[in-house]
DNA sequence: CGTTTGACTACGC
DNA sequence: CGCGTAGCCAAAC
């Protein structure tokens, strides 16, 4: 694994918090959720880009079975599940059981279900920064042309 | 001790 | 759309 974040605890927290966030049927990603949440000091802005996703993905990792935090709303920047084995079943069918349709290849659509992040007030009382769109520009399922 | 292996992502073919 | 690569660390084996 790649090395730990600076604050581990506090981190895993942020993580654990932002996850919640997430409402049934939308979807964020790794990258997503490292983004919302300010490097530390001691990691360089370009360090933290390059690690951070991993460690939202150990944070996730170390919650307790009994947890309320949605986990399975976490997915990798291109809409797949990442978790290995017989855990990635288990995650699909969460997401089924809340309504997150699945594409053939076995992905989701983040231009349809991909979450942009809680509200401004929310953010900014947590001191958490607004992450970039998963949606693409012109990705839009079925917005008719309007001309 | 040397090797393997990641809950990642952007980019190139 | 699928597959490979760089990045380059810390545990688990």
């Amino acid at each position: 694994m790649r090395r730990t974040p600076p604050d581990p605890e506090v981190f895993n927290a942020t993580v654990w918090h932002i996850t919640r966030q997430i409402p049934p049927g939308s979807v964020a990603s790794y990258g997503q959720i490292a983004a919302m949440i300010p490097p530390q000091e001691s990691v360089s802005p370009d360090e933290y880009r390059r690690l951070a996703p991993f460690w939202v993905g150990q944070a996730l990792n170390q919650l307790p079975e009994t947890s309320d935090v949605p986990w399975q709303r976490v997915l990798s920047a291109q809409g797949a599940i990442s978790l290995p084995g017989a855990a990635a079943e288990q995650q699909r069918s969460r997401l089924k059981q809340e309504g997150v349709p699945f594409t053939e290849a076995g992905t989701v659509d983040l231009n349809q279900c991909g979450w942009d992040g809680p509200p401004d007030d929310w953010l900014q009382s947590h001191g958490l920064r607004r992450p970039p769109s998963l949606k693409k520009p012109g990705g839009d399922v079925h917005q008719p042309r309007l001309f």
